[in-house]
DNA sequence: ATTGGCACTCTAAGTAATAGAGTGCCAAAA
DNA sequence: TTTTGGCACTCTATTACTTAGAGTGCCAAT
């Protein structure tokens, strides 16, 4: 199935007039934009011959052409050119990545909020934990008689805490007791090996003490289990809301998008350099009608999260997708640069 | 505008058959509906009288009537009776604050989630900081070789830290200088002082250390204005969605409400103890279609933050007037707990 | 292989007709 | 004076029908 340099011409043109106006493209406009001479007649053979291979679809008889998901992988694949970022666009995505204080929390949010607003789009980002990363500190501090914050702070830069009620009374020496002793079992410890059952096995060799510091184990559990699966941000998923076409969909879509289970199975399973799923690609329903584009950024040389957003099938996939590998490479050198300033 | 008995039955019987049905409700239905005798015509000499007096609107000439914001308004003020909370509806409730950890920030995101889940509408809830709360302590830890997470620890139980990057080597002698340094400045220190004019006499005590320390300290401030203004947690701003009535302010209505300051605006300005607000009532554009209902909760006897919720018009307010208060008391209660154990 | 010509198809928009719901008003009844 | 049945009236929603226009598919001529 392979198609000549004139089908290859009209089908991009299709895909990029329907991109644009999101109305089905006919023959007679394509004759007067094509760089080539063609008649109108001739276009629609050619037409309909992409239309018998599957590239095309058809609203009704009357219509023009709109292209079928193969049409749009098709263009992707073999036909597109990116659109390289201007100067001025890539400035801006580096005005927002200097910043002083790279909290990798803060960082992955602005950056989906800054994603949206130049995709229109609903964006994510995530920072997933690899196996490589241990438990650098475990710091508990007095909040109150009763209260600890117990504070985990990772070899990626990933820092969490949690409050935690206990029913001694907390003086400096028994956090200070329970730090070290914490802090012996945990440092080092790669977090997804931290698992109730280790927690347990840590628990025993308290002996007498391990009634009383359950709850804070339960919460390094916890915190280490919150680390471990890893943190999705998503922004502008209003933005959803403007696309017509999506309009069916937009309510199942918005409420997949609130689960973070769901995030992780499109942004950071299985394996992939640069996805992008069109419509009916996908395999749950909610997203049939819409598109997603990700990629990876890398810490350290290896995976740390994903970029990626969710829009209408109709996208401007050639300036987004420079966009997104400029964003994501940027990502990776700053949280690069934090991560080696701390290792 | 005195209304007669019958007027109010009435009055209320279009209420609340709209509520339920969101149809315009015509003169025949109440005749059949109403406990006392009167026929079609009779109702509809009311229902024109209650037109006049601006309690009911008409679509369209040949349609029922539906209330209008002032129906509405007296149906609530004078009409309504509350439907009170089954116990199992209580227990529900009560079993999600039966928490073991009340960690204030998760606990009302929690409610705000649960509240949403009842109601059916997006939740807002909101802790706000009285001028009454100090810092409880500050705490440094290093979390690397130039980076340090700060946290902030306020008398009401909130927390909040932030990760910051020092040009210093980052040593247990210099966290310990500043940690002391920094306590015996903020500790007692009432929250909305610490502007940015106190860390700039605060700084200049530090003589040549000062420009060392400048990242600590504009984090101070940070995070204290974080506290103080006050946390918001909206949950469930799809379900607007399911609501056509909406669908044309349903974008502007998300997009306002991403918004911290139109939180607040909404829920924390101004002084109230319930506030009802009904379509028209709200002064902005994009709540024109959409109710609003909010309460406070107390902690130690004073305001301590809002639990409300943004809804369409057509909303079974004797329901849910009764959950938004029980969630306010028992938010309030659990809150109370942790603030007197601590202080 | 390409093209102009032409009949064909389908949609979108506009018009007209109809049924039905609900009202307003009036004169009669209570 | 209030209530009620009766009835004409108004407006919407639905359906059916027409028409203009866009675009196609196909064929015969180039």
């Amino acid at each position: 199935m392979n198609l000549s340099q004139r089908q290859q011409r009209i089908l991009s043109a299709i895909v990029e007039n329907f991109i644009k106006t999101g109305e089905p493209v006919g023959s007679k406009l394509l004759s007067g934009q094509l760089e080539f001479q063609a008649s109108p007649a001739t276009i629609r053979s050619e037409m309909a011959w992409l239309f018998d291979m599957g590239f095309l679809e058809q609203p009704h008889t009357s219509a023009g052409r709109v292209p079928s998901h193969l049409g749009y992988r098709a263009y992707i694949d073999s036909m597109m050119t990116c659109k390289p970022l201007t100067d001025a666009e890539k400035n801006e995505i580096n005005s927002l990545f200097n910043v002083r204080d790279p909290d990798p929390d803060k960082l992955l949010g602005d950056a989906a909020e800054a994603l949206s607003g130049y995709t229109n789009c609903a964006t994510v980002t995530s920072a997933i934990t690899p196996k490589t990363v241990t438990v650098r500190r475990v710091e508990l501090i007095a909040a109150g008689m009763g209260t600890v914050v117990i504070m985990i702070i990772a070899t990626n830069g990933i820092i969490r805490n949690k409050v935690c009620r206990v029913d001694f009374k907390v003086t400096a020496e028994v956090l200070e007791f329970f730090t070290k002793f914490a802090n012996a079992r945990l440092v080092g410890r790669s977090i997804d090996t931290i698992t109730n059952d280790y927690i347990n096995s840590v628990s025993v060799t308290l002996g007498e003490y391990s009634r009383m510091f359950t709850p804070l184990l339960i919460a390094i559990y916890e915190l280490c289990k919150e680390i471990n699966d890893g943190q999705y941000y998503l922004s502008g998923s209003t933005k959803l809301l403007e696309y017509g076409e999506l309009s069916q969909l937009v309510h199942d879509l918005l409420v997949m998008l609130e689960s973070r289970d769901n995030l992780h199975a499109l942004f950071d399973s299985g394996n992939y350099d640069f996805k992008i799923l069109i419509g009916k690609e996908n395999s749950s329903m909610e997203l049939s009608g819409a598109s997603i584009v990700a990629t990876h950024y890398e810490v350290g040389g290896q995976k740390a999260g994903s970029v990626g957003l969710i829009g209408p099938v109709r996208l401007d996939y050639a300036r987004i997708i420079p966009h997104l590998n400029y964003f994501a490479k940027k990502l990776g050198e700053v949280l690069e640069e934090t991560y080696e300033l701390d290792n």
